[in-house]
RNA sequence: UGGGGUGUCGUCAAGUGGUAAGACACAGGAUUUUGGUUCCUGCAUUCGGAGGUUCGAAUCCUCCCACCCCAGCCA
């Protein structure tokens, strides 16, 4: 695993901390921090910029915050909070005790707009907010200034402590920064800085009406805490010259602001609002759906979070955007489980199997090794008797070229236990469905292996039917069926929801030693893939599994290839 | 005749004037009691395009083209 083998990682952005650390810029300290608002669910574009805040921190014996960037209460809630605290953890970084709100930082905040009035850097304005619209002009022509723009510090002061103070309707004025009105960038055009705004702060209750805004808050933020490179997404790169701007005219510590393009997946979308949308129009059943792409969701989908760390690793850090194929986070996951899963053998569409030759009242405990390639994760016991259940998949009547499992006349390897030949069906009367096999055994090949040196080709899954339990499997797949669902202006995303999706089974049947397994709990069912026990809908009576993801299958492949 | 960015394999992505890393995907083959894993092999004479500088250019210059972001009292 390249998480173990840990090749220096280099992009733009380590380069340039590389440079500044020979530099000696910020006596040789590096400061990083992850800024979420609380006002969703992480997901794992989300995870690649703490993958990267915390993980350049860790590799330069820096320090990575958490920071909740909490200055618009009407959005914001407590719920949010906490769900991207327990997703940061397990994804596995610490902040240790330095767990920080902008909201930490109002009073702090406020003065600093003080200061920036009294220096005639910012000033009230009375303008409605299509007022200030309609003033700030358009991308290809400039803006006019405000009739408010050239009152005095004195009545900016008295105005704007009244503004704290409770004395203007929401809304009814602002404060605003003093700069270019004909700037090419908007973001320079007088943006404002603090609005009246009446809403509960989930931590500052009702102590304040007035909330600073991103620009102003966010590098004031970063500067109070010492950071020393502030990274965040390409869209806000239109606002560093205003990050600059702040920190320059107030004259405090200034970070240095890196863009980096944002996470883009193929079959899912990426953004808060399209997920949000997706929830409350019930199209998944919640943040945590396992279709999801949130952390919530792949935790519940059985994604490890090494996996997630490594897939971060692997997709690198770059300004162009760019679509990452979803292939390689399932490789990713594939290659961690596939190492740490035990094998289990678990059916997911039962067909009866008789062994006519096998003794009616017989049971025997084969042994199977809970991992072929490591034999430390030990093994199991597995009851056969005469009665059993394979894959329905597993058996065909007229088998195509190179099907080499169970056929009328054909031979088999039943995975630990026996060779078996099949003899006869039966099918039902009305639908002319093979319900039922019948074989026989050789008893000369317990355990799987023939000493006569004959070669089976086949070698299938299967539970004992009276010892084998039930289950609910999901079966999920890719929630798009579109690579890119938002790539199409005039078409709804959600136009391109997969429909098959998500397939429960309910009739499936897995071998006894899953019984009482712990909630998350991952296996691999061989030849099908990797299942997690549900950590929300599983109990010991009714076990339910998600499949997180299957196993590569170069026999489909084949089969779809014939269509 | 607004501003800011970005263009290297199907998808990510190294490369910073010395002759195109790597990963995923894909295609072959070997091994295999999972059609899994593992292991080999193949996969950009070419770097958005056109000129130019140079002994030498993905890297420097010029022009052009394409795509992304910005007109919240959101972040």
């Amino acid at each position: 695993m390249t998480t173990n083998d840990s090749v220096a990682l280099t992009d733009f952005i380590r380069n340039i901390i590389t440079e500044d650390l020979k530099a000696n810029k910020n006596e040789a300290r590096i400061v990083t921090r992850f800024p979420p608002e609380p006002n969703g669910y992480l997901h794992i574009g989300h995870a690649k910029s703490i993958c990267l805040n915390f993980g350049i921190a860790a590799e330069n014996k820096g320090i990575c915050n958490l920071r909740f960037d909490d200055t618009n209460p009407s959005k914001e809630d407590i719920e949010y909070v906490e769900s991207i605290k327990e997703d940061v953890r397990w994804l596995g970084f610490n902040w240790n005790d330095r767990l920080f709100y902008a909201s930490d930082y109002f009073e702090q905040l406020y003065q600093y707009a003080v200061q920036l009035v009294k220096a005639g850097k910012a000033y009230v304005c009375d303008l409605n907010a299509q007022e200030i619209r309609d003033y700030r002009g358009t991308l290809t022509k400039p803006g006019k200034e405000s009739p408010y723009r050239t009152r005095s510090v004195e009545e900016n002061l008295d105005l704007f402590e009244r503004m704290r103070a409770g004395e203007f309707e929401d809304g009814s004025r602002v404060l605003r920064a003093k700069i270019d009105m004909a700037s090419g960038n908007l973001n320079m055009r007088d943006p404002v800085i603090y609005r009246i705004l009446r809403a509960e702060h989930h931590r500052t209750g009702d102590k304040w009406c007035i909330y600073p805004m991103y620009d102003f808050a966010h590098c004031l933020s970063d500067s109070l805490e010492g950071i020393t490179h502030s990274i965040c997404t390409l869209e806000f790169e239109d606002h560093r010259p205003l990050y600059d701007w702040f920190l320059d005219e107030l004259n405090v510590h200034h970070p240095q602001q890196i863009e980096f393009a944002r996470l883009n997946l193929s079959y899912t979308v990426m953004s808060k609002r399209k997920l949000a949308e997706l929830v409350e129009q019930g199209h998944v059943t919640g943040w945590d759906d396992p279709r999801m792409p949130t952390l919530s969701g792949l935790r519940r989908r059985g994604y490890t979070p090494e996996s997630i760390r490594n897939f971060c690793e692997r997709i690198g850090v770059a300004k162009r955007d760019s679509m990452v194929d979803i292939a390689l986070l399932e490789h990713c996951i594939r290659e961690d489980l596939n190492q740490h899963a035990p094998r289990v053998m678990g059916v997911l569409r039962p067909l009866r199997v008789v062994i006519d030759n096998y003794p009616e009242d017989q049971i025997e405990e084969l042994d199977g090794p809970y991992h072929p390639e490591d034999s430390s994760m030990g093994s199991r016991k597995l009851p056969f008797s005469r009665v059993l259940y394979i894959e329905r998949d597993d058996f065909r009547e007229d088998p195509p070229k190179k099907f080499f499992r169970l056929s009328l006349g054909r031979e088999v390897r039943l995975r630990y236990a026996y060779y078996i030949k099949c003899t006869r069906v039966v099918k039902d009367e009305q639908t002319n469905e093979v319900v039922e096999v019948h074989c026989t055994y050789d008893p000369e090949t317990r355990g799987g292996w023939s000493s006569d040196g004959r070669k089976v080709r086949g070698t299938l899954h299967w539970v004992s039917a009276d010892h084998s339990l039930e289950a609910e499997v999901r079966l999920y797949d890719r929630l798009f069926d579109k690579a890119n669902p938002t790539g199409e202006k005039d078409t709804d995303f959600k136009t391109y929801l997969n429909p098959n999706s998500l397939e429960t089974l309910t009739s499936c049947r897995v071998e006894p030693s899953l019984a009482g397994e712990a909630p998350g709990s991952r296996s691999q069912f061989e030849r099908l893939g990797y299942f997690c026990v549900d950590a929300k809908d599983s109990s010991d009576g009714a076990l339910a599994f998600n499949r997180t993801v299957t196993l590569r299958d170069s026999w489909a492949k084949i089969e779809k290839r014939k269509k």
